[in-house]
DNA sequence: CCACCGTGCGGAAACGTTTACATGCTAGCG
DNA sequence: CGCTAGCATGTAAACGTTTCCGCACGGTGG
């Protein structure tokens, strides 16, 4: 690639000038100093079938003399793939996301293929204006937490290889984490340390997942006789959860699940400030296990989802349907769990909370 | 191969299988529906300059009609610009990236350009790989925190157009932080509490910042007469630092400078395992407040660099860059400062700490 | 010995744009 | 009234590939 890096007119016989921004050096100059014609170089970077190995070796030597490599720009306009995939989020700052971003560029990076990621911030508008330009120079795109409507995103699939990750859409491959596990199991661990009434701290409108969560805990709660309050939404960050807090503390509730890690994070930082004791006043229950969740003190408990493992599978997903576009929808579906830490403890009385409050 | 997968004869007078992912509808499609030449369509769609008003908007009108969108790659091909940007860092994972990625995506979607980005794990040939790879689908990138040695970053940069972030390299933009004002207040800090020695626990082999942050601690330790350990190289990981917790107890020291909040948070989980009080026994400094790191109980003190305004610096110098190749290298300097918490305190005689280890 | 076929390769036509250059037209100026 | 300047538009040549054909050649089957 050094070949004369800083050269004011490098290469090229002719002199012309390479606004290009890839090497300068084209598949007709390794042809010419080859001596074969572009169409058999084509051939030697393209699985080098029908080629004689001693032209293959040839070619491959002069390509690598001259610094050649293929451009993708030129190769994309005649093939119609470009060997992208794009991810689009709605936050690329929450960390919820950074592993299935991880695991898709991953995978991604094992093909050579590239990765372009777009931060809808929470905008449905934004999202589709994201992918519809990506659409142009990926050969699929993972909509990570999508907040299209379905039409949208059946629209969007049917103009390139569409896959969802944490939301199902029928009819478009999906990646998810099912939370009813661990929510139920959260819902029986708050009722077995004697609490009635439950929040739930529900997440950003239009969020799938959100709703997903709703549901689980109502059906839990009605299950178990506990009472279920769902506030929202809200938006899934730290700040939102150490707005509601204080209403938490207001209503003197005993039990809260929150939409995520960051809210559940929020809501703990804010009692701490406000002297609230967390469990013995309140308990907070996060969702995602993002960020190494135990390091708080109190170490949150949270429903776990291996996020990591749904980026994998939409990674695997998105590469099939990329490769064979006519297969039937699939959903990869992965497991949630309770973990249970130290910021969740029994109910108390109200007079038992006043006598903590002032020691 | 799959020339027609699904779809029998879709849209276009022709008939001709459209195999692109783009819309299908080319500029040609528009030049006839609205009775012009292809130039002047192409005109109409890059400023509409030299066009008359009613064809202008004549053109658009067809090309709204026919749900029109001119093809990246195409344009790409011909002008050698492909209005991508690119980015490439250690880990997608870690949080301290996370600001400067937003800042980036979001400078670059107020210009409808698209960002690809690249994860080295930590890893020059790696990051060198997707950096070329870059190179011919971006108009620039974005190193951050990069592992290359100069030469290679100099040679990148005769390519395409390089900035850097978290890095200084002769010749070429950045942008950093300035760790020194941070670490000589930690340093003066942790002397005012009475502590004799601290131990720097280093980041990764080739960090720059790395290297920084060593001689900002070399420094302010000899002004202030400190005796300064340095231990390392250390991934900075979570994991990272719960491993060298240990050695830490063991060899009781009581004063730790980490090369970023993921490792601290790593020494003060393992900590807390081992039942080693924080900050009695062991006073943590961690570096960068990524994550909202006041969280932890107990709150971390840390040096703050203000990494969003980085990544927005050299989303601004990446942009200017590509708009005016042959402008002097620049140099964008942000200032960290440091934020007392709670995990540093008061030295402690060996004597002491006993009395505190078993109450 | 002839017809045929597979194999290695070259020629040339796409792919969808941008852009230098040519062209016709209008208007302004002498 | 004729000449020219400028303006809106068209023509065509790139940009760097892939890929469809066709061609020569040599080997094999009949």
């Amino acid at each position: 690639m050094d070949l004369e890096p800083p050269a004011p007119a490098p290469a090229g016989r002719s002199g012309r000038t390479t606004r290009t921004s890839t090497s300068g050096v084209t598949i007709r100059d390794v042809a010419a100093a080859s001596g074969v014609s572009i169409a058999t170089v084509s051939r030697c970077f393209n699985g080098g079938d029908r080629v004689l190995p001693q032209t293959l070796e040839r070619v491959h030597a002069a390509a690598r003399e001259l610094g050649y490599t293929p451009s993708r720009t030129a190769r994309g306009l005649v093939t119609g793939r470009t060997a992208n995939i794009g991810v689009v989020l709605p936050d690329v700052t929450n960390p919820f996301f950074a592993p299935v971003l991880a695991a898709v560029e991953s995978a991604a990076e094992s093909q050579d293929r590239g990765v372009f990621i777009g931060d809808s911030r929470e905008d449905p508008t934004a999202e589709l204006r994201i992918a519809q330009r990506m659409a142009s120079q990926a050969d699929g795109i993972l909509l990570v937490s999508s907040r299209l409507p379905d039409d949208a995103v059946r629209a969007l699939a049917a103009r390139v290889p569409v896959v969802l990750a944490n939301r199902v859409v029928d009819g478009i491959d999906s990646a998810v984490i099912d939370v009813e596990p661990g929510l139920t199991a959260a819902v029986a661990h708050l009722a077995g340390l004697g609490h009635e009434r439950v929040v739930y701290l529900g997440g950003p409108a239009g969020s799938w997942s959100d709703a997903r969560k709703s549901d689980a805990l109502s059906a839990a709660a009605r299950a178990t006789g506990l009472h279920l309050d769902v506030w929202g939404p809200h938006r899934p960050t730290f700040a939102a959860g150490r707005a509601v807090a204080d209403r938490l503390v207001a209503e003197e509730v005993g039990a809260v699940v929150c939409y995520d890690d960051l809210v559940a994070f929020g809501v703990l930082s804010r009692c701490t400030e406000l002297g609230v004791p967390v469990p013995e006043a309140l308990s907070i229950v996060g969702c995602d296990d993002a960020l190494d969740t135990g390091m708080a003190r109190p170490a949150l408990t949270t429903v776990a989802g291996p996020s990591a493992q749904m980026g994998r599978d939409a990674a695997e997903l998105l590469l099939a349907r990329m490769t064979t576009p006519t297969r039937d929808a699939e959903r990869r579906v992965v497991r949630s769990r309770l973990v249970v830490r130290s910021s969740t403890g029994p109910a108390t009385e109200p007079g038992d909370l006043d006598r903590l409050a002032l020691p």
